[in-house]
DNA sequence: ATAATTTTTGATACCAAGTATCAATTTTCA
DNA sequence: TGAAAATTGATACTTGGTATCAAAAATTAT
């Protein structure tokens, strides 16, 4: 890892570490406060401010996804292998994510261009579901 | 306008019809606080819950659209004639906005559900680019 | 048209996510 | 090692939005 952070042209710190090892061994995408809790749970609290400027950076520098769920906070989640172009589908009730394999087509592209008389530059899409064991649970009582 | 509000089960006050005619008179899509600006610059300031609650509800209502831009605050803007489902395409430069009139196959919705075991219940996509006017004047300087 | 009822408004306070500042600490590298 | 550079984190702030609730406006019944 400290190899990556030189790559990337940051130094490699012990609070930079532990971000990225937590963000890694999560299954999961994780809100910037989940990462702060993860940090404090293995007994390393940072900073506000360290961990959100780190998430920026690491982003910048590729290390991570900011995932954009729309109106409450962002999701960060290890950059899928191969690193080719993908999304997202949430769940709509317990916001859990994963990846969607698929993505525009070129031809798709093409006659967007055609039609508005734009040069597509590129763009985001997510999509909003319901996950197997929220459909299950549909019907029940909520716990929140 | 009185009946639209009517048919949505909301009545209808000056203020309503303030946000609504904003929006619709604008060519391109407005934050909730470039609403609130272009009101008081009409003489017809209103308070901050009441612009939310409105805009709010407008979306719910199908009278308006919301366009989640990720970060920072999101833009409202009218619904497009016909009102069928399309996405929308942003110059990045000048901020232009115009509908695509593209969308995801169901076949590929049909992909989606099977690779990911969600039930896809919507999604939102933006496509980012450069209009033709912004593509021509590419090398020339800024004006903000 | 007026009164009674219902809805909407807006001032205020609040919240959550994120940013700016800057002195203190840590890391780097000569 | 020790000086220079980068990073951290406490704190205060900003932004975008929500909750509360009394006052005002819109609706409805009379």
């Amino acid at each position: 890892m400290v190899s990556e952070f030189k790559a990337a042209g940051l130094s490699s710190t012990r609070v930079r570490i532990a971000i990225l090892s937590a963000i890694r061994a999560s299954r999961t995408p994780l809100s910037a406060e989940a990462v702060g809790e993860e940090l404090t749970r293995s007994g390393c609290t940072i900073g506000r401010a360290s961990l959100f400027r780190n998430l920026d950076l690491f982003r910048s520098a590729g290390l991570i996804e900011r995932i954009e769920t729309g109106n409450r906070g962002n999701q960060y989640l290890a950059k899928c292998s191969g690193n080719h172009h993908h999304h997202h589908i949430l769940c709509e009730k317990c916001r859990s994510i994963e990846p969607v394999d698929i993505c525009l087509s070129t031809a798709m592209l093409k006659t967007i261009e055609q039609s508005t008389d734009y040069r597509v530059t590129g763009h985001s899409l997510m999509l909003y579901g319901l996950c197997r064991k929220c459909r299950k649970r549909k019907q029940s009582r909520r716990t929140d």
